[in-house]
DNA sequence: TATGCTGTTTATCGAACGATAAAGGAACTT
DNA sequence: AAGTTCCTTTATCGTTCGATAAACAGCATA
């Protein structure tokens, strides 16, 4: 036993940087998702088993390691092959919104993501609102436009705001279930990939039936007015 | 000119306390609301215009003041005539759900409101999972048993957590809109009520047929394990 | 075993926090 | 006009915060 010299046991003071490093953004993580940002570097250092300036030697400011853990539960994190799958369409459309929703939720729908998520909205980052453009662009316009595709709709032309706002509600419905379990404390469905696979399948009935009214009864209005 | 001896113009030092209270409730309400629990009295009383340890002859904690900012912004805002309204099957069943969920967006979907329901929630607060418990108990069983009915099916018996799960989704849906106005700073549909009116319709669509599919697939499997 | 490097701790600073005590001052009574 | 009431401010306490400086201590090398 002449390497590791106790590496795991016990006290493990005198840590290499890059492992020490690691255990403080991991355990960053889990410490801000819990208390926010005004959580203490303190009571982070305590949880960690370290003494608080120590924190300053790997990062310069509490606002660094902040960043680092934001990097930490965002970055890479969308798959781009999702985008593929969603527009295979070898692949009944129902089995693909729901293959991407189940993996899409895998991601999502954990406490830090959830939680760190929701404080940055409410610290006023733009954090959120970039995060939600991206979201929107690669996937709720792929998504709207294969509806239409697979209702015989034109898919072309911009997506109408209605279409965009019953996808926003999907994407909703799912992302609460991440409040509700890791904001609220309350109980959400056991069986997610049963529960992911009913919200789709009753979206996919309703949303095109309801844009379809709202295109018909603009086609009447517009053939009133010019006719 | 007797009375009222120059009230509410310029320094409005010496209130009436009942007036100085009321003040102070509604800056705490706006002020908790932007900045959450952790902002600082001082903070506060600068926005009101008043020194720090006045607030302390009006509220014995900064803790009493938040207790009475949640009972301004949460008691007593849910009309009982919204459940008998859900009831009235003289109007369609679409109508009343539109109606309802218009009146309730109209009660929840302010800066005051999301926000510092959020701010609750990660406080650890059970205050969110009481809410909706009671919000469940009084409009999303009522409204399943509406859906079921109007479907021709058994009113009796339980809720299925499914059934329950997709009025929950459609609640998110609407609670959305305001996570994404209020915290997240995007915009939302500019006619509210054209919006909900969509969402239900969307609901109404698919909820049901969805639904029918599980019990049609239940049936079979049971018919399928019976013989 | 002595020395140097560096990971880690101890000690501490200035600012901001919730909260309290005492002084000030406006409006009413006599 | 003097006195009383009580709304409001000034002054301040003890604690906790992010951050810094200096001392300590583990581990490799010589």
């Amino acid at each position: 036993m002449s390497r590791a010299p106790q590496a795991k046991i016990a006290d493990k003071r005198r840590l290499d940087p890059r492992e020490r490093e690691l255990e403080i953004v991991q355990g960053a993580v889990a410490f801000f998702a819990e208390f926010g940002f005004d959580g203490s570097t303190r009571e982070l250092a305590a949880r960690l088993g370290i003494t608080q300036p120590l924190l300053y030697r790997y990062f310069p400011s509490k606002e660094a390691l902040l960043d680092r853990v934001y990097e930490e539960v965002y970055v890479n994190r969308w798959n781009k092959d999702w985008e593929s799958q969603l527009r295979d369409r070898a692949v009944p459309l129902e089995d693909r919104l729901v293959r991407f929703y189940q993996a899409y939720a895998k991601v999502i729908l954990n406490y830090e993501w959830v939680r760190l998520f929701m404080f940055a909205g409410l610290k006023g980052l733009d954090f959120n609102a970039r995060y939600l453009a991206f979201l929107r662009s690669a996937a709720f316009d792929l998504i709207a436009r294969e509806i239409r595709r697979e209702h015989g709709m034109p898919v072309d032309g911009p997506i109408l705001d209605e279409e965009a706002e019953l996808i926003w509600g999907l994407h909703a419905a799912i992302f609460y279930l991440g409040v509700r379990q890791f904001i609220y404390g309350m109980p959400v469905p056991d069986d997610r990939d049963a529960d992911l696979a009913l919200r789709v399948r009753a979206f996919l009935r309703g949303m095109p039936a309801a844009v379809g009214d709202l295109i018909q009864s603009e086609e009447m209005e517009e053939a009133r007015r010019t006719g």
